[in-house]
DNA sequence: TTATTATACATAGCGATGCAAGGTATGTCA
DNA sequence: TGACATACCTTGCATCGCTATGTATAATAA
């Protein structure tokens, strides 16, 4: 029985990452595992649709680029606009929550 | 072009919205949009799949009342299950929220 | 040396979720 | 009378995330 606990906000999440600094896909998975302790557990059929549908939008760019060990790398950079709709979808974000955190306390308050 | 807000937890704000006392369908979108100051639109074609299956599931019971306008409503009532059900949930929400969060502000900071 | 594991990218197919759209019915008010 | 708000429900569609699978290379274990 598989357990669902990934929610949308995927888009978020990793224009999100690459605001620090640019990075690879499967970097992205485990750097996004150790920020959120271990929460977000992000697959690889989710993130890299994800990623191509980011870059056609234009929020990122993608370049390869050899690593130390010799293997290529595909990694993804955040254009001007991917910081402008990482500001937006934050703003969502805040709001969304805080609407969530207001419905859930305004229950507790009825329970009290 | 649609517009997408709504991100999964439906079931989650009504179990709350059914912590506080038994209400309605059509009483839960207006309350909703109300405890949330707007931010929450929930459409009907949504909230009715959500109430059967949650009634389904033992975690709402539901019965018929009149209105005092006459009309027969159909109340639900959150059960002990439910009641349950809405803890765990609502723990799985925080610790959602707080890893997004946490992600959010480790950008951030490399920003910065 | 060979096999396994970790790294690294990618896609096809499935199930679940939320919405638009439509249907039914009753009460209220102009 | 007609329009609108109330009140419930379902069908069908689009999207999203996951499973599963495929490909390929580097590191490590047997």
């Amino acid at each position: 029985m598989p357990k669902k606990q990934q929610i949308e906000h995927t888009p978020l999440l990793v224009l999100s990452l690459l605001a620090g600094e640019d990075m690879y896909g499967y970097q992205m998975i485990l750097e996004l595992a150790r920020r959120s302790n271990h929460t977000f557990d992000m697959k690889e059929g989710t993130l890299y649709p994800v990623l191509h549908g980011l870059e056609q939008k234009g929020y990122l760019e993608a370049y390869r680029q050899e690593a130390p060990t010799g293997r290529v790398r595909k990694y993804y950079h955040l254009t001007r606009k991917g910081g402008e709709a990482l500001r937006t979808e934050t703003e969502s974000w805040r709001q969304y929550s805080g609407a969530v955190d207001a419905v859930l306390r305004s229950s507790a308050l009825g329970t009290a």
